[in-house]
DNA sequence: TCCATATATGCACTCATCCGAATATATGCT
DNA sequence: AGCATATATTCGGATGAGTGCATATATGGA
């Protein structure tokens, strides 16, 4: 009787397109792109309410888009690696929708300057 | 004053992503990729209600992502080429989205029936 | 003109999604 | 233990998306 599932998951197809739906993941997962963030950088990045972008995370670990390290009080987020070809394609997309979305390139910005100032937490 | 706005149109990257987070309209896109169908077609096809399948094929045009084309008392509608790499890069999806999603294997299978019957309509 | 067929749309309903504000949890420091 | 910082979650409300059913529009033929 007990729920068998542990972590809860998204199932496939619908859910990682869904994903990609909404500007405020959209934005996240463009920013990853260029590697792993924790939570404040990206607040910071995004310019936008610090739960919104924890609940935005916890949609796309469902979704198996990205992962977390914790390092002590942070935790970094990262694209997932590509599990199929699928999952390449689409991130694929990602790159190409860069110069559609006018926030991506203002966050683009901001984000190459937080990873020069070394972020939040030193790196691995 | 008055609306310039003649055709609606759904702004860019969120509505063409959110056009593949629907699973019919995610399988509509399935199997358009392999030529244009006309609605009864579509419906026959996926097994649908028509109602539901104009709504998502009207969905599809505000996004950019199908034509179609009269004939007669039917309508034909086709994959939008696509217009740019990002458009290119999504269509690229639709083709390996193909084992994940269980529903598009029979609709490819009846699909295909069809189109060797000839359809609703001869083709232009 | 009247009818049949193909496709599109209006309406009402339900359910999901997104949000801000507040609060909870987790970790590390003193 | 007590406090500060980083992140996650809960709650309630507003909005939007998907649907079935009924009906509207468009086209062609008798």
């Amino acid at each position: 009787m007990a729920k068998t599932k542990q972590v809860e998951v998204l199932d496939g197809i619908d859910a990682m397109f869904r994903a990609f739906s909404d500007r405020t993941r959209l934005r996240i997962l463009r920013i990853l792109l260029e590697g792993e963030l924790c939570v404040g950088d990206i607040v910071d990045i995004l310019r936008a309410p610090q739960p919104r972008i924890s609940r935005h995370l916890a949609y796309l670990r469902k979704a198996g888009l990205v992962d977390v390290r914790k390092c002590g009080l942070w935790k970094h987020y990262s694209l997932t690696p590509a599990k199929d070809t699928f999952h390449r394609r689409l991130l694929e997309c990602l790159e190409k929708c860069f110069s559609e979305v006018p926030e991506l390139k203002a966050d683009n910005a901001r984000a190459a300057k937080t990873r020069k100032s070394g972020g939040c937490c030193p790196p691995l």
